[in-house]
DNA sequence: TCTGGGGTCCTAGGACCC
DNA sequence: TCTGGGGTCCTAGGACCC
């Protein structure tokens, strides 16, 4: 019988900055995104001192700061004011302005994220990443991932990833990914949740549609408008009229899905699609006014997407640029090239030309740079029905083959 | 005082080729 | 000369997820 787990870490960004700083525990904290004031107001306040030391009177506050950013992560107790991930630190200011605000710290966070991994990878093979702090991992044939419907080793990875880190997480169990991902939910934090075929309308009809993973907000509301509002009322729906509604495709996945149906492998292993930078500004910018600043922020995320994609090891072909106005809309602009890049002359030479296109008149609030179509740098170069040598794997090797190539003629 | 940053996937129209 | 269908690539936008 397949097995499938969700392993999800409860509040993990807040959860590890806990561990650093064990007299927050039990106190509102949240996490607010790259915020240099934060940062700078928290290394003051450390001095050179061990970092338990720190009273907790002497940390940030939600209440002492102005301006842009969101709430990545709160910790439980902050939670129970309301506050969450994706708040406006301003809104969330007003519903707790005495919680502790810390800065994010990916390096330390990225730490933690290997260590469970590799927790989990020891105990089962078969697992598939999702982002930091969350994995699918396949119970069917690790020795006794049947067992209790896989609670018993869904236990001792919990247990081993807390002895071995400190952090607690919270295990779905199901016969796919779809619903594992809804189990890892029932129990949070620090539970374990068994589903099988049979339970599908007991526990799962009852839940609201937004819970399946892939309706979002829109399709939530959709349905809603359509008097559906519980799984239960989307599975008695036709599978003819979900498609007359939402297509062919989402509406035969919206039928499998409310009936527990997904098939989905375990994804081992998959190579990146695009890498990308972007930043929104701490005041809107004008394209003419401020053109000074724009420049050199346009010039800094094009050099730091080269340096990502030649730290990864990739070249791509389809360089482009977002931005999103004051009004919060946005654009983006690309442009594909015959050949591949990650030279951050070339691709702040054609994002500038992508730049071009774009009204800018109002003020934005935003800028950012992606480089798509990627290939591994370095892999074989290979002839195109236009003729040009893509990819070319980098620009010393390039280099090398056209004077290899001219020594021929 | 609204709304981060890094991604993936899908759709849809047009160009172009066979 | 007209009709046409399929396939792929490019571009822009949008939904969704972590």
């Amino acid at each position: 019988m397949r097995r499938i787990a969700h392993l999800d870490m409860d509040a993990f960004y807040a959860s590890v900055e806990l561990l650093r700083y064990p007299q927050l525990k039990g106190l509102p904290v949240v996490i607010g995104g790259g915020r240099r004031d934060v940062d700078e107001a928290l290394r003051l306040a450390q001095g050179d001192r061990p970092l338990a030391k720190i009273s907790v009177d002497e940390f940030p506050r939600l209440k002492d700061y102005t301006g842009r950013g969101v709430i990545t992560t709160a910790t439980y107790a902050a939670r129970q004011f309301g506050v969450g991930s994706a708040l406006g630190l301003m809104k969330a200011a007003k519903l707790c302005p005495q919680a502790i605000l810390l800065p994010v710290d990916f390096a330390e966070y990225r730490k933690y994220s290997r260590a469970f991994k590799a927790i989990i990878l020891d105990i089962a093979p078969l697992m598939e990443d999702r982002g930091v702090d969350e994995v699918y991992i396949d119970f069917t044939e690790v020795p006794g991932g049947q067992r209790e419907g896989g609670r018993v080793l869904a236990r001792l990875m919990q247990k081993t990833i807390f002895e071995q880190t400190g952090l607690t997480c919270s295990v779905g169990v199901a016969p796919n990914k779809l619903l594992a991902k809804m189990a890892s939910e029932f129990n949070k934090p620090n539970g374990i949740a068994i589903v099988f075929e049979d339970d599908l309308q007991t526990q799962i009809w009852p839940l609201a549609c937004r819970k399946i993973n892939g309706i979002g907000p829109k399709s939530d509301a959709k349905l809603k408008s359509l008097g559906i509002e519980t799984i239960a009322q989307l599975a008695s729906q036709e599978l003819q009229w979900l498609i007359d509604h939402f297509g062919q495709k989402t509406g035969a996945w919206l039928h499998d899905a409310a009936h527990g149906r997904d098939e989905r492998p375990i994804v081992l292993e998959s190579e990146p699609v695009s890498v990308s930078r972007e930043t929104s500004f701490e005041r809107d910018l004008h394209a003419v006014r401020d053109k000074a600043e724009l420049g050199a922020l346009f010039t800094q995320l094009c050099n730091k997407v080269a340096d990502d994609l030649q730290r990864k090891g990739y070249v791509g072909k389809t360089i482009g640029i977002k931005l999103r106005y004051d009004d919060f809309k946005s654009v983006t602009r690309d442009q594909t090239l015959d050949h591949y890049t990650a030279d951050a002359k070339t691709i702040r030479q054609i994002a500038g030309l992508c730049l071009k296109r774009v009204p800018l008149t109002q003020r934005l609030r935003l800028l950012g740079v992606r480089v798509g179509s990627l290939a591994k740098a370095g892999s074989p170069p290979t002839y195109e029905k236009n003729g040009a040598l893509a990819p070319v794997p980098s620009a010393q090797q390039a280099t090398n083959l056209i004077a290899k190539t001219s020594q021929l003629f």
